[in-house]
DNA sequence: AGTCGGGCGTTACGCTGTAACGTACGCTTT
DNA sequence: AAAGCGTACGTTACAGCGTAACGCCCGACT
């Protein structure tokens, strides 16, 4: 377990340098609680334990900030439906995560990111451009129930 | 303009008798509102407009109800992504708008409430079942730029 | 040495949303 | 008619989410 953290941080610490981006101490802590979180989080849920672990006298701004490079720099994502943050699942591959789409459970929370296959993104495609309308790099979310959860 | 507007609240009126729901004096003003704006409104936003042109003394609960209301009764949308509320677009037509797919520009903040077509929602529910996911009721969302922000 | 920008601390504030309680009113049941 | 019940709504108070604005420090570049 640990393990895979450190291992994690590594390669975030990797993705910065190629993107010439800098993952400060402070940054690098607040991945590391993203890392270790089962599901998505808010942002005042990692202040509470980055106040606890590393920092007591963070304050709103001091997360947010962190949250929001994170995001820029690929690392993590933010749930826009649910205020919620996570680590990229998909750290270690490189395949770009553009189309995302991110399967959020109502009942348990539990969030599962899936990347869309050919046909779907193909049809997608189709739908905007008939639209005129140019996607965004924000991940797509839908709510519903996990398969546990059914 | 007027005019559409009476004939939107006649329709909203039929909908709810339909569904054994009450469209009340408080509902229906906040379901006229909607109808009278271009794009989608924060909650507080209406809350103005609500204590400007009928209830002076109403409070966040007052409108909160209201937009609840107005959303299980399917007569709007709430865009999670934006916390804004916007009248359903398509109150006339019958086809139970399940599967709509919002495309919000970033830009001008405009919506466009898009049906998807049938290859989409077969590649999309193909994409869900393979996930052993359920979709719940709520729209998706995309961010983007629309036609006119190019 | 000067300056320039990024990262961060700090204060203060605004927006978003809800819990919890009470009241009024219409409906059914007795 | 009286009692009980559920829904809508008023009201207070609070919790959660997010950012503007200012100033300091420090490393990089000239």
């Amino acid at each position: 377990m640990a393990k895979d953290l450190e291992k994690s941080l590594k390669i975030a610490d990797q993705r910065c340098i190629e993107q010439g981006l800098r993952l400060t101490p402070q940054r690098r802590q607040v991945m590391g609680l993203l890392l270790e979180q089962e599901g998505p989080r808010s942002a005042y849920d990692l202040l509470d334990e980055l106040q606890s672990r590393h920092q007591p006298g963070a304050k709103p701004p001091t997360i947010y900030r962190a949250l929001d490079f994170l995001v820029s720099a690929g690392l993590a994502h933010r749930l826009a439906s649910t205020n919620r943050y996570l680590a990229c699942g998909h750290l270690a591959c490189d395949h770009g995560h553009e189309r995302t789409l991110f399967l959020v459970c109502d009942q348990c929370g539990a969030v599962r990111e899936a990347t869309m296959d050919t046909p779907l993104k193909q049809a997608l495609n189709r739908s905007l451009s008939q639209e005129g309308f140019t996607a965004g790099t924000q991940p797509m979310e839908m709510h519903g129930r996990c398969r546990a959860c059914r």
